[in-house]
DNA sequence: TTACTTAGAGAACGTGCGTACGCTAAATTG
DNA sequence: CAATTTAGCGTACGCACGTTCTCTAAGTAA
């Protein structure tokens, strides 16, 4: 009853079905995808959105590893013409203050919402979001190291303190912008992290 | 087959079930609840589990509001011997960065887990969520202002950035605890509290 | 052309879910 | 005491889930 489609197309398929559980995931979690839902929304069959993935759980690994994709895309890969150090650590932290003042995607961002969602509860997809966010916190760790050795940053200075003030900042922001929609949320977020890189 | 139970005999049932409720919800979410688990762990049938609540999303809200009812307890009420204003404030949130680093549940912050679940997601229990937030942040904000009205802090102390970098301290707090179990965190957070409190 | 592979459909399965109903016996009320 | 209320049980319902089969037609490789 369905022809078969080029191995070209299977991508694209793959792709389209990526794009919409990322929606769901985003507003509902990883737990909200749902093959049936899936299938509805992209007129297909429950078993042809299956076969790409095998496993429900690893359609929500590859849910979220295309979210960091977009995510990385779209933050850290623009910052790459900035020189290593301060310069491109201000650029990374600019645009993901962006990113989640102005999510790709309509729940905000996938990542921290699968944080809270999977830290309690071991398994595949677990592994998969520590991963995420260890290399997320790995690429501002590079740039906040090499600041201080450049000495764009003063001697002594706390680089897992800083780190940890600018992650709070994005999960506040995160928070700020989809339970209570307070757009004045990202300059606190920027001023936040100015603060937390301008210790004296 | 069941001989019923005094009121007072019933209360305590209906507490037994939010309290499990409340260990399972922090660590799998609030939509982790089910009522055939509590039955089996509780050793009870679904439907005198379900009695107590009438629904599943009355039962969500409860646990909830329990959980919060707890936070409050051992959060906000042993400070409140504190005079109002920043000895209250360094107090409560002394008490909540405790209260991350050493949590009542073993998926720790259930309000942290709830915020990311649900704020996407319209409907009562998302509104149950906000209001809970809002009460806490509504805490925090009422000392800071009496701190800044005494002259505790600076005139022109900016009373929402403060806000926004403590809610940040503790979002971050749980997430490196729960995550990345990273004992460390708890004095990150205390250090980020103390600076955006003393800001020049 | 022939042989093989594969994207996707379709139907069926077992499971667990929330909810509804009727029942029972003890607590409560009067 | 008698009448009523109610905590909790047992059963059953319809539904949505993930997964597993079989089938097909077109792509791909020889």
């Amino acid at each position: 009853m369905s022809p078969r489609r080029s191995a070209a197309e299977a991508l694209a398929t793959r792709g389209r079905i990526l794009s919409r559980a990322a929606e769901i995931a985003s507003e509902e979690g990883l737990d909200g995808i749902t093959i049936g839902r899936l299938a509805e929304a992209l007129e297909m069959s429950k078993s042809g959105v299956h076969k790409h993935f095998g496993t429900k759980e690893s359609l929500q690994i590859s849910t979220l590893d295309k979210a960091f994709v977009d995510f990385w895309h779209r933050v850290v890969e623009p910052a790459l013409g900035e020189h290593p150090g301060l310069r491109r650590l201000r650029a990374v932290c600019a645009n993901s203050v962006d990113y989640l003042e102005a999510p790709l995607l309509p729940g905000g961002c996938l990542m921290t919402a699968a944080l809270t969602e999977y830290d309690g509860r071991p398994g595949r997809v677990r592994d998969a979001v520590a991963e995420v966010w260890s290399r997320w916190q790995e690429q501002l760790r590079t740039d906040l190291t090499v600041a201080v050795e450049n000495a764009e940053l003063p001697d002594g200075f706390d680089i897992d303190q800083a780190l940890f003030e600018i992650i709070a900042a994005g999960l506040a922001l995160n928070a700020a912008m989809q339970l209570q929609h307070d757009r004045t949320a990202a300059d606190r977020a920027r001023l936040a992290i100015e603060r937390a890189l301008s210790r004296p």
